[in-house]
DNA sequence: CTTTCTTTGACTAATTCTGACTATAATTAT
DNA sequence: ATAATTATAGTCAGAATTAGTCAAAGAAAG
């Protein structure tokens, strides 16, 4: 886990960053440049170690003043729970399970019933009917994992 | 929002001036000049920022003596706000117009933070790659008008 | 030797910037 | 009145400027 490999390095450079301000905004291509790596790599660097699980989320734009964001965040404390959710998830989630979910979000207020009325809207049979029940039920998943993950930390 | 390239210059430029009056008229080559940009940007950054899901209402007039005035709209005023986002939405919403939608129901406090936060999950980009552009937009559209309608049933 | 992780680059996607061409309204000339 | 001129703004497509994806090659670990 030290600086053998420059993927490493970038990523210790990149958190040395984020211990001052919390919440950094680079160029990819100022950094790859920086260390004469291509720029997708920074990209390989993000997704292998700034994913949420550490406690990290990452924004970005492109176009004319592009930038990658990336944000910690404060992990809550009694998150098992979402983790055992979305191992349960898998690649597909049926409405009935999706309630089910919520309920048990609201139960261990994890949301509110405002906000499970929101969720419950959005992965509905008639909103997420699209003539195709595996593709249906992947997308409700995507959906549900999605909120769990935001679930891990307070904004 | 941030400031590296000159289209968000004049974004908050033109939202400080209508933070001051809430309704704002202005030559477009005035604009342009003052920017050193070509008019036409003026309509671009209109068109990507100011539109009805950003909760703006554009009016102009060309020839002599011509205008463009941008009006900022507040959805309790007029409910029927909801009706003409819903139609502007049609059968597909990218994730950016989803995400101005969503922030126009947080200034309108129509919904609270944390369930835009949920919300935004939802329709995230991510969320809801399918490889297919065109299925994407038009569950995402689905989602955004689910939500829209709970929202005018709840009030 | 096999598996996993890292590095690379070709191709793709999104956003911004630019300018030529078009459309409309007001003013001036005939 | 009508036509010509001037003064605005709109549209659209292409160039420029970023970042993302994916798969293959290379390196390291087990």
């Amino acid at each position: 886990m030290q600086g053998k490999n420059i993927s490493d390095i970038i990523e210790k450079y990149l958190k040395e960053m984020i211990a001052e301000d919390e919440r950094v905004e680079i160029s990819r291509s100022d950094i790859a440049s920086h260390f004469d790596v291509v720029p997708s790599q920074i990209n390989y660097v993000i997704k292998t170690r700034f994913t949420i699980q550490n406690g990290y989320v990452v924004e970005s734009k492109r176009g004319g003043g592009g930038y990658i964001r990336i944000e910690k965040v404060k992990l809550l404390d009694n998150i098992d729970i979402l983790d055992t959710l979305i191992n349960a998830i898998g690649d597909g989630l049926t409405q009935r399970e999706g309630k089910a979910i919520i309920n048990t979000l609201v139960l261990n207020d994890l949301i509110t019933d405002n906000e499970a009325d929101l969720v419950l809207a959005s992965i509905n049979k008639q909103t997420l009917s699209i003539g195709n029940k595996l593709l249906e039920n992947e997308i409700r998943a995507n959906i549900m994992v999605a909120i769990l993950d935001h679930l891990r930390y307070k904004s």
